[in-house]
DNA sequence: GGTTGCATGTAAATGGTTACATGATTGT
DNA sequence: ACAATCATGTAACCATTTACATGCAACC
């Protein structure tokens, strides 16, 4: 499953155009299983239209640069149900926050905790949009997808909200002196710090 | 953050070799917010000696092929701290399966439902997994990450196990006559046909 | 006799990111 | 004046996947 497939399902969900298709990956209901960015998007859809995928209609629009508006023909359709038969591929997940938190007591206790804080913001706010999205009731899957999105990052608040605060106590044990009784100034340079080489 | 990160990271926790790395990346308390394959592993392993932050050292068994044994070395651990400074990246998700319940009723029920059962299966294995990482007392930050990546599954377990009937209800009623009331070699043909082209 | 586990690697191909290039309009 | 939103695209670069190549030991 490449960007191709995943602008063929979006425009299952009407016509749009490259730049719409980015805004509902970023930020709509696709948002929490996929990424993708206009270096991807424009050529899938330069190539998904010369393999009779989609058509496409130039749109000059006022006071607005023009766009290309995207549609499905009947064989992108048909390509994309039959990518839906193919058994899905494992997930790929990629996730640096996983992996600060890792090595959570290697971090000094004000970092770990403005990582946690950060990650907390970003959460609500996707769930906010999760939520939008299924303000304006889509079909089943799409709401079952967005559903399940929804649980997953609220399990993800509760825990951490739960648990951040013991993982930030063992940080600030181990880094006994540092950092805290000094000013912002000294603690700015000690997280910013970078090794000669690579 | 790349796979020579990645390295370094599981490196942290202990020598290991090349294959071994891979297990801890599939199986273990590495699986859930990361994935990375042999073809990514050795190049990094070998890239990482030449710029002097591991160490390696050949190591024979009795009736097993030799092995190469990798150390972080002084500098190693460094450029694996000064990666940890660095603001994390967003999260990169690509979930085949979400993007198939996102189009659940394109599916026949039949389908459907082995997708999602075949779904918790995984889910399953993977919290089986995670806990018996658990149980030989991780560090604190990986106690931590360990406890989020379980908290995320159970999420999904419980969701998929809620919601299931109502999604596969609907495909069933999107999709009147075929598949159910023919015999196995035909659902198997409707099931796995492939359109030209593509 | 076949499969799984242990163990390492390379080369080609794919696929995606990043940076660049352009430009009007609207809001602060 | 500056930033953001709308809008499209290309080219170079990078990282990763996939397929190939090898081989012994243990288990069923």
């Amino acid at each position: 499953m490449d960007v191709k497939t995943l602008c063929l399902g979006v425009l299952y969900g009407g016509n749009a155009s490259g730049y719409e298709i980015k805004k509902q990956v970023e930020e709509g209901p696709f948002s929490h299983f996929y990424a993708a960015g206009f270096g991807s998007i424009y050529p899938a859809l330069t190539a998904l239209c010369e393999e009779g995928c989609l058509s496409c209609r130039e749109m000059q629009q006022p006071k607005r640069p023009d766009k290309k508006v995207y549609d499905l023909t009947p064989k992108g359709r048909a390509v994309l149900l039959d990518a839906l038969l193919q058994d899905p591929a494992r997930d790929r997940v990629r996730s640096d926050f996983m992996f600060l938190v890792f090595f959570g007591e290697l971090l000094t206790a004000r970092r770990l905790d403005k990582v946690l804080s950060d990650r907390l913001d970003w959460l609500r706010a996707r769930v906010s949009e999760l939520e939008r999205c299924l303000a304006d009731d889509p079909p089943p899957g799409q709401a079952f997808a967005l559903g399940l999105g929804i649980a997953v990052h609220r399990a993800q608040i509760d825990y951490v909200e739960a648990n951040r605060h013991i993982l930030v106590a063992e940080a600030l044990r181990t880094e006994p002196s540092f950092d805290d009784a000094r000013g912002p100034g000294a603690g700015a340079v000690l997280e910013s710090q970078t090794v000669a080489g690579k």
